[in-house]
DNA sequence: GTCGGTGCAAATGCTTTGCATTGAT
DNA sequence: ATCAATGCAAAGCATTTGCACCGAC
């Protein structure tokens, strides 16, 4: 298995960002002795087709929606995988504690989030402003920056 | 039980905090017709004196240890109240999934954190300049933002 | 041919809940 | 007196794991 299975009816940006995307798990597999599996390939393929955030459950559903069979357990085996590797990430809502909240981050300039509490909608934003203010803050405590998030809670008015 | 039960080795600044917030939780409480009970107050009491991030457990264990008798249950309970009031807000972080980490907001200007990757320490910072950008950002999106939180992961040069 | 991966089902562990009793208002 | 809270133990439920078989390298 060399590739994830391809959908032509998948838009054109999602087939961008899935080659490099593909390309830093296989790397970062690779690093671990890990292997690249037909399994792993479908989850990424279907991944980068979901919303802005998503379950582990509801990853499962797409995959299952679009014909891949795959088990639970390699869906929550792969996550964690993904969240090591830097391309998703957890996100805690306000709103409700029970199943956790990933977010794709490869390929973005920022993980920085909108969410808005009256559609439950979630909306990547950038604030280039927000990196200087950080590593400023940081370096008046003798550390060093390497990530943040922020999430604003919003609504319309 | 009118007033959370006094430690007379707690610093001041803790009793400076655990009043106002005690005035908050009860007028919560009523609110919802709710009773403020010895055991809630007892949380409270706890509650002002612990790091900047517990976990249930954490409070649990400090609770039993100052020789209050709770049970996990009632700590569970209380802490879904003190949430919903406002005066409590669970936090993610990197490292772990396993329990949920919350953290004291009331009475704070910020709950804007450092999260010391080395130590696992959290610091809470003050960022004025970030609650502008937050409205100004949501502003031009049509949306009126309410409340954010931004984490800074950082460790010692 | 080796290891690591997968699926299944069982286990784990944080969190929630049902119920009888206790207690705040 | 009433209605909610507590404690205990028993669920619940998302996530993890053990194991036998399969497949990427």
């Amino acid at each position: 298995m060399a590739a994830a299975p391809t959908n032509p009816s998948r838009p054109e940006q999602d087939l961008e960002i899935l080659e490099p995307l593909c390309a830093v798990f296989r790397r970062h597999l690779k690093s671990l002795g890990q292997k690249y599996t037909p399994e792993r390939a479908q989850i990424l393929d279907v991944l980068v087709r979901l919303d802005d955030l998503f379950e582990a459950d509801h990853l499962l559903a797409e995959m299952r929606r679009g014909g891949f069979r795959v088990s639970k357990a390699t869906v929550y085996r792969t996550i964690k995988l993904l969240k090591d590797a830097g391309i998703i990430q957890q996100v805690l809502l306000d709103t409700d504690t029970e199943q956790a909240h990933y977010q794709l981050v490869y390929g973005r300039r920022s993980r920085d989030l909108i969410i808005r509490t009256d559609t439950r909608q979630a909306i990547p934003v950038e604030l280039p402003e927000l990196v200087e203010l950080c590593e400023r803050i940081c370096v008046t405590l003798g550390l060093k920056a390497h990530a943040h998030r922020l999430h604003i809670f919003a609504a319309a008015e």
